[in-house]
DNA sequence: TCACTTGACGTGTACGTTAACGTCGGTGGT
DNA sequence: ACCACCGACGTTAACGTACACGTCAAGTGA
């Protein structure tokens, strides 16, 4: 449509050459600050935009790197993050971005001794989901001190200095289950939460999302028990059945762990298969068949796919194009039925 | 990481120049069988990707051209895809993809007119949201034999040649409302449809969709009546009213047009708002105080931004990057609730 | 035999930027 | 007066690709 400006035309409009245009654009030395601004003032007044071909041709001295720290554990969930990333890193090939991945273990294993090491590698960029954010803040903050820009994804180190995140908001998160759970049980209805631990920051936030969104939109409604199963099947199972024998009028069981399948089991152990409203967190194949059974009513998905991609592509256009940042960037979960189920990307394939 | 081969790696492997490369990479003339396989051969085994920035940069004879014909009302839906086009439109302008706007008052209105005359301009894409199906085939027929690529978005015209289609299945949209409806009300209970016009393909598709998922999860239901209301708000209104008056122990309604308001203060006229599960279809301001006052219950969002993203998306990269257009490319509906409202574009700003 | 065509290939230029390098006038020291 | 030096600016060679054009041998016709 429009002709884009390039820098000739601002050298012409300015009275000077493309290499003055250059300077002033990059703030690099060697013109006087009089004429910094004239060209500066051109290329407004043109409305320039750099033409990212190009600028990836030529290849600034040294090509942007981003360093990609993320666990392969659990793999139903960080899998999605790893593609979602590798799709846009795709993208950002060819204008000259630069990826190495670094995968961890699990959440957390081995991850400030491989941080450090991103940092001293010096990128211009880090992706990572902090396993141990009071460690990491530390590293983060260093980073970012020397202008390397950090973005979390998954999960976050709030108390750093990180340049943003992406994420479900874990509020938010549990908000939707208990406003779901609410609206679908009658009022007066008593339901429980089963968590993973209560001292990981994630779990606490979405159990105490749950709760309020419940009593919100179920005023009469109790909560007889929030079950800490540990992120230990065995345990998940015992600890359900208790509840389930203890409560015989629970309508409803809120998961906000991985461990869902005990819970599951632990149901249709005690008949109520179906008849307790059973909401889960995120998605994996082995739960499908609890979803088709009903034992499983909905689950709250937290699209990590679109977490992996959107860090990536946040973070790449602020280095590119100098896109800035934005601080929180929220995702809205989605919800899991069966009517939907198909188009999940865990499914599919 | 792996420095990519180029064409002078090409060149080099086949003892050929780069211009021989060119020729045989995009058969042109001017070269003979042999020296084509050997090129071609190489550039496989060196896994040649063309740099597209470079690419870009050199602008192959005449830019690649994408012609957008997309109405302008329903506001508060189509000015969400167009963002979602403008966005991506934004990411290929520096791949040298030149984009063409066209904007139709309304569904359908002057279609064939438009698109006709963007056929005759002979652009290497279409992307368009069919309003009268049979007509738009033709036209898409034409254009696609014309080898000019045809996503549609949103609407869909099936019969046609169409490269490919980016929506929410309306039986699938009408499923998650059904299955929805089902799991939140006891069983037996009887609900209704509120539609535009049941000779809209989609309008009748989702409420199909809504009415079998509904019987699936809810056998001992019953739905007692599915009104149409011709998009007109008065006949909304008023057809509601009989319909909670008539029946009085309807326990909720699925509308699947843009007219929910009129639904909603026919809820409030009879003082059934609230206790009537009411599921609505999309999103937009006004439907706001309705969902915080607890009338609507929740609705089915259609991410337009992202289906505008998404078509946009695959119509460059097939034309850029030859990436085959994938027919089907059905997006996943999202559900809206009070605990997530704010997360969603239409509210936002 | 010569001029002319044609198939098959190499060469050169352009695209818009970046950054190294060249140039030129002026200023300081000796 | 000479050179060294420096600030301020212009010039130019890349980057990888597309395409017009140049080249050169083999073939064709008179």
């Amino acid at each position: 449509m429009a002709e884009r400006a390039g820098i000739h035309e601002i050298a012409k409009a300015a009275g000077v050459s493309i290499g003055t245009v250059d300077r002033a654009l990059h703030d690099r030395a060697g013109i006087s600050e009089n004429t910094r601004q004239r060209v500066i003032r051109a290329a407004q007044t043109l409305g320039y935009r750099p033409n990212l071909a190009a600028r990836a041709l030529a290849g600034r001295k040294g090509k942007i790197r981003i360093a990609v720290c993320i666990p392969r554990e659990i793999r139903y969930f960080y899998d999605q993050i790893w593609a979602g990333v590798y799709r846009e890193a795709d993208r950002w090939a060819d204008f000259g971005v630069d990826f190495s991945y670094h995968e961890l273990r699990e959440l957390g294993a081995g991850e400030s001794a491989i941080l450090s090491k991103i940092v001293q590698s010096r990128p211009d960029g880090i992706i990572l989901t902090p396993g141990h954010p009071e460690q990491a803040s530390l590293l983060i903050n260093q980073a970012e001190s020397q202008g390397i820009r950090v973005v979390c994804v998954s999960t976050d180190a709030p108390a750093s200095k990180r340049s943003g995140i992406v994420c479900v908001e874990p509020l938010l998160n549990g908000a939707l289950a208990g406003e779901l759970m609410a609206k679908c049980l009658p009022p007066g209805s008593a339901v429980a939460a089963v968590t993973g631990m209560l001292s990981t920051e994630d779990h606490a936030r979405k159990t105490e999302g749950f709760t309020r969104a419940f009593f919100q939109h179920c005023p009469k409604g109790s909560m007889v028990g929030v079950v800490e199963a540990h992120e230990n099947k065995q345990e998940s199972f015992k600890r359900t059945k208790e509840l389930l024998t203890r409560f015989s009028s629970l309508a409803g069981i809120y998961v906000n762990t991985v461990n869902c399948l005990p819970v599951c089991e632990a149901l249709a152990a005690c008949n109520m298969a179906g008849k307790v409203k059973l909401i889960t967190t995120d998605l994996f194949r082995e739960m499908v068949p609890y979803l088709k059974d009903g034992t499983i009513s909905m689950s709250i998905y937290q699209h990590p796919y679109q977490q992996g991609r959107l860090a990536t592509q946040v973070l790449a256009e602020h280095l590119v194009q100098d896109i800035p940042i934005p601080q929180y960037r929220h995702i809205n979960p989605g919800v899991v039925l069966l009517a939907n189920l198909h188009l999940f990307r865990e499914i599919q394939a």
